[in-house]
DNA sequence: CTCTTTTTGGCACCAGGTATTAAAGGTTAT
DNA sequence: ATAACCTTTAATACCTGGTGCCAAAAAGAG
């Protein structure tokens, strides 16, 4: 008996789907060589939806993270602010922070966190990132909430530029330091 | 005369798809008070697709993006790579890398991109950026494409550390310059 | 009242399915 | 061999959310 064929030809499905979710059930037939019966009794074993089905999940899926995406905005949620004074932040290091291999967060997503909120303690219409030096500690690693802690030291409303000091704790671990120049428009102004 | 009737509802139909792209016609229909067929029309005149192909656009749009979330693994495309020598990589500003009030790139999305390459360009294990000393040449704008070029400075076999310097070019144009510090592993190994 | 624009209705048709029933084919056990 | 079973294919009715086309009704505008 050939049992096989069914069960390689689920692994198939499986995988055309998942190169393509956009294939109907015509195209299958051709790729795999069945009937459009066989395809649909297929689909309905392994529990695939339909094409409609498939591109309406995938559509709200994509336009739920865009409406998460102002989380992209600003990296990490803002806990308290003084503006032009101080900041605090909150970062969960997630899966997609990490190198895969060690678990241990990507820098630039440590630094995306203090130089948001570097930019954003700056009360001022326009606040850009100048110049940095910047120090990581020791590594951040998947599921550690950081708390970045920033501190304006030269309002600097005369020169254009500011001076922020900002420090990244794990708990009572400091895992990152960082002194931002900061460009500020003009003079001062309301947020 | 009431022509505005007929344009007013097109704005409606605009913010209520906007709003709820998700909507089919026969639901338009009770919104608007309408019959179905001048729904069809008003679509028709405002060239706006139907149901299933809105889905399917929305469906393509975040398969596309999800097809380059590699792109969080590494920022930019690495469009050359000399282990343990040099690096260059491509990254274009878009949409959601910008201050949406002026079009200018967030830091540290330039930085990452800066950062990845360091990391990418050393030809070891485990990298890790130790420290960072970076500056904002000028500003990076929406639609930009960033050159970002690192070189190995000292390979630094012994230290278990590498000096690498990254210039990131728009054009013939400097935005970004930046000497990091990498922790490698071990001594050295494939990659 | 006439002319034009706008709105509505009706009908045929389409893609990409679901759901169901039935038949044909090969496999296996008895 | 024959019955029992699984797999595959076929045929048919039906569904949603439309398009395309034509005609008629309604609503102003002049």
């Amino acid at each position: 008996m050939e049992r096989l064929p069914k069960r390689q030809r689920h692994q198939q499905l499986s995988r055309l789907l998942d190169e393509n979710p956009f294939l109907t059930d015509r195209e299958l037939t051709r790729q795999l060589k069945v009937s459009i019966q066989t395809i649909r009794l297929d689909r309905l074993e392994l529990a695939i939806p339909e094409l409609r089905e498939r591109l309406k999940l995938m559509a709200e899926r994509s336009y739920d993270s865009v409406r998460s995406l102002p989380l992209h905005e600003v990296i990490g949620d803002i806990l308290d602010l003084q503006l032009d004074k101080s900041g605090i932040s909150l970062f969960e290091i997630s899966d997609e922070h990490v190198f895969s291999r060690s678990g241990i967060a990507r820098g630039h997503h440590v630094f995306a966190q203090a130089n948001s909120l570097a930019v954003a303690v700056i009360n001022d219409e326009i606040a850009l990132t100048a110049s940095a030096d910047i120090r990581f500690v020791r590594p951040a690693r998947l599921g550690e909430k950081c708390i970045a802690k920033a501190y304006v030291r030269t309002s600097g409303e005369l020169k254009g530029k500011a001076k922020v000091e900002v420090f990244t704790y794990v708990g009572e671990e400091m895992v990152f330091q960082g002194n931002f120049i900061i460009y500020r428009s003009a003079g001062e102004s309301k947020s």
